[in-house]
DNA sequence: AGTTAAGCGAGACGGTACGTCCGGTCTTGAA
DNA sequence: TTCAAGACCGGACGTACCGTCTCGCTTAACT
């Protein structure tokens, strides 16, 4: 009785509703935004909302999907054969979007949900973070199979090393983002933290 | 006239407050927590709250201190010379930490204003991250100066690898917070990614 | 947007604020009743009193005429031809009305506000003192075409004497309001403080 | 313990109050008049207010005491034999004060006061209404002796039928003060309402 | 093609909490 | 002891939103 029907859906109202989220967000900041805003600001009925989403945090993480340009929306890695390289390239682009104005707020929107709501954590973990997470495996794996890197190494831990640093900067401003501190990650993560032997 | 006299605060009331306060986000969740229910389970006019503390998360980084047991309540990392099982042994306090509900809570409630309030990351960063920062370098520089670690080593990064990643899966959920994946960690940062020459 | 529909409007809710606010005013007096109070009384949430009425002494006001019975409540005067007689009695039955509870808190109330309130006290004017004043001036009327009354007497003026003073004496208490001062009062209103000619 | 020693009162915080309680009131408004007010505009303590008077309705009857003139401040009413020309004296210089910003707002909040507060009203009476009312009744009882008042005539019915009336006009604004209502009202207190009998 | 039932915009409703204001009490230090 | 100053507990203010609930209207889908 209580599951609405979805394909009576108004995909205007759909849309309409999301792109609100999106501005009301950029505009007044995450917390100041209230469904009642996102509501009139759309032209929606407050219902519209309700019937759609389980809550503020279901939302953003939708429109945040949105942004993020869909499921199919990032492509592979570079791979030029020069890991390190690449990697730069890809952390360098990381850190220009984490301070885009138009992504910056929206994810940290999503990261105070993902904080308290685990429900919505499994969620990004499945939708964005895996996904995400998968293409990045991809090219070390080809660094791997190329002799580039530990024959054992745990590809996931190497993903850890490489973007968690970075998101937390991010996430916590202890730090600036800069490309040095990128290239200089990259390199200290390749080589380790020992005394080259040569 | 806005600023109050601060020798004139209550202590008791200032106690009464952050323990309210670190009880009931215990109890209910940071997000549920109101002022006023601080102010009442303390006993306490609501205007002594605003009085004292300019927000919900300013207070709560208060309780969190007082919980961290306070400016010098932290002692030295251990130094057994071995840096691998040193890491690991701190490495694996943290994680029960992070996983101790009495901590969980109040530090998710914590990072949950910091992600959106630049001034009280700020705070943070002064008042927990540099001083922890701190003694976790001076392990690290223990390890340089005996040779054990790469002459050129930047330890703020090597900080940022060692204690980043574990701090991202408690947040994101990511994965498991196991002795495994720490003793991993450790492991692959000391060592990096790249293949072994010997 | 400001404007609320009224065709929407609950009459469960309105019939149980006023209900609600004419009881807490007759038990615990009018400045100690709050909108909370009311609201909570009614079972209803305070919004929806600040949506429809502008302040405490409108919603009084409201109240009140719903106590007095509304605008077609009141009957005309006695005319038994008698016009002494015919005040007395009126007269009389104000005292009674003024000096029961039900009735007393609630009018001093009212008068509270009005003294206070320009735009209240019009309203107040406008829809209880002057279908009443007409009531009271059709009486006299009667009595003045039947040559009762003087033929220039100002009507409006005769009746400020007639219940002006016992307005007054129930307001300040400045004395009893009793039936051998209503009696009296009469008397020397139709004949005048100058000695009689006869 | 708990009444203070008058002798060690501070005339200066005293005489400091009650101006700045009748300017305030004048200012502001009575009912937005708050004790806080008072004590910061008057440069005092809060305590000093409430050690001295029990509630803003008896320092506002104290403030306007001293705007009245003291006790001794109102002389004897005019008597130059001609009654309803001294009346009519008096009872136009009644209007002109009751509508004097200077006295009509302090005079109002007085009311407002009085209306709940049967304490203050006997006060009230005793100190205000009483003294007035026995000038009043003295020129009444002068024009009894002298034969132009009816020697039945119970004087303090004949101070209501003049004043009352007025009062009530300004209190409830049922209507315009002006000079023609007031010589029209004494005419008609005076001859009564019936037909002349010459 | 007409009927029905869903989704829709709108917005009133019972509530909870906000951050502010003020009431009345209590404490401190100076005069 | 009074006073100026002002922190304290308590409680009401009027506002903002929550999530639920009708209301008519519009729009598919199923007779």
């Amino acid at each position: 009785m209580s599951t609405p029907n979805p394909t009576r859906r108004s995909e205007t109202a759909r849309v309409a509703i999301l792109d609100a989220a999106l501005d009301l967000v950029a505009e007044v900041g995450y917390t100041k935004v209230a469904i009642e805003h996102i509501a009139s600001e759309a032209g929606v009925g407050k219902q519209t909302i309700y019937r759609w989403w389980p809550s503020k945090g279901a939302l953003m993480f939708d429109a945040f999907l949105t942004l993020a340009g869909g499921p199919d929306g990032t492509p592979e890695l570079p791979d030029t054969g020069d890991l390190a390289a690449d990697l730069k390239l890809v952390l360098r682009a990381t850190i220009v979007e984490l301070q885009d104005p138009r992504y910056d707020l929206p994810m940290r929107a999503l990261h105070t949900e993902i904080v308290h709501d685990p429900a919505l954590a499994a969620d990004y973990v499945k939708r964005l973070d895996e996904p995400m997470r998968e293409l990045k495996k991809n090219r070390l794996r080809a660094a791997q199979n190329a002799g580039q890197l530990a024959a054992d190494l745990d590809l996931d831990v190497a993903v850890d090393l490489l973007f968690g640093p970075i998101l937390n900067r991010w996430l916590q401003r202890t730090g600036p983002l800069t490309d040095e501190y990128v290239d200089h990650l990259v390199d200290t993560v390749l080589q380790g933290l020992r005394p080259r032997k040569d």
